[in-house]
DNA sequence: CGGAATGAGGAATTTTATTCCCTTTGAAAG
DNA sequence: CTTTCAAAGGGAATAAAATTCCTCATTCCG
């Protein structure tokens, strides 16, 4: 499905989307043509979400970075269903998983200061029934990227056999 | 600095930045010229800090993400220095945080399977020395997203005094 | 009451994306 | 072996978008 150019384009895509696609073809060794095709394949394959800017955090106010883990009792699947739409509407919370081992939910959540974390604590507590919550603060985002490696896709082979 | 249209245009290029310019001014009632301007400025003040492309995960292979804590007894500048080089290296580690607390240090790392996270593992305490790691890991992301709150940030009054 | 700065807008120009149509390649059928 | 078809690629024309250039209000000092 993926072929080593597909790779490529989309190495440079991650980097930069700005980059004209005249230029890409020129790095992969294709003419614009044929790479434009295969980057709206990988659009409609949805190999390629979407197209983002991104911000500084420091510059619109979102200095600080809380991971909150969150235990809970409750462990149906309407529960869950009712909680995560909740914590989905606060644009605060950047990133939410369900885990495995002892904690079930993990947030990242973005705000100015500590007070505004508190603030939003207790907007989220007033919403939602936890058992237990455990917050950490990150002193500094050395690393943030939104790069996926590619060194994990299997390029399809020209030929089989 | 940033006035409300700034962060309205913020606030559609954070989702899609595929939108014409002409159709950002119309939605923020300016024409494109001043729209264009005022979106080259949050460029040039580093307030975008550049337009990716975003990609399904489970398409490129990147179908597990695994937390690890690190805690350490190494404290000396040279070290994290060090120790922040060798990690940024790792396109698996598409999160770094200097944390405060218990833990750390705290990676967020994406691989195709377990397997993948042991070979990354094993690559990782090969290149450095750690007192304490331990990793958790993701059953489900049901939340991610790059788009930063922007109710924070504070719009310039038009008039002052 | 002048400008001088700031912000906005229209229209021309340049750059890119997109489409159209044709060529090449390679594998499978006959 | 040819023939045929499908998949990929490419050049050139066209459409759309970004970027520039010039002009027009408004406001704020002096």
């Amino acid at each position: 499905m993926i072929d080593r150019i597909d790779r490529r384009i989309l190495s440079i895509l991650q980097e930069d989307c700005t980059v004209p696609v005249a230029e890409i073809g020129r790095r992969v060794g294709l003419s614009t043509t044929p790479c434009w095709r295969r980057i709206q394949k990988m659009e409609e394959d949805g190999v390629i979400t979407g197209r983002v800017a991104l911000l500084d955090p420091a510059k619109v106010n979102a200095k600080v970075t809380a991971f909150v883990a969150i235990t809970t009792n409750q462990h149906t699947e309407d529960w869950l269903k009712k909680f995560a739409d909740v914590i989905r509407d606060f644009p605060e919370v950047v990133e939410f998983y369900r885990m495995a081992g002892q904690v079930d939910y993990l947030l990242r959540v973005t705000v100015p200061d500590i007070a505004a974390y508190d603030a939003f604590y207790k907007r989220l507590i007033a919403k939602i029934d936890i058992t237990d919550v455990s917050t950490t603060f990150a002193m500094e985002q050395i690393k943030y990227t939104t790069e996926l490696p590619l060194s994990y896709v299997v390029p399809e082979k020209p030929k089989a056999d």
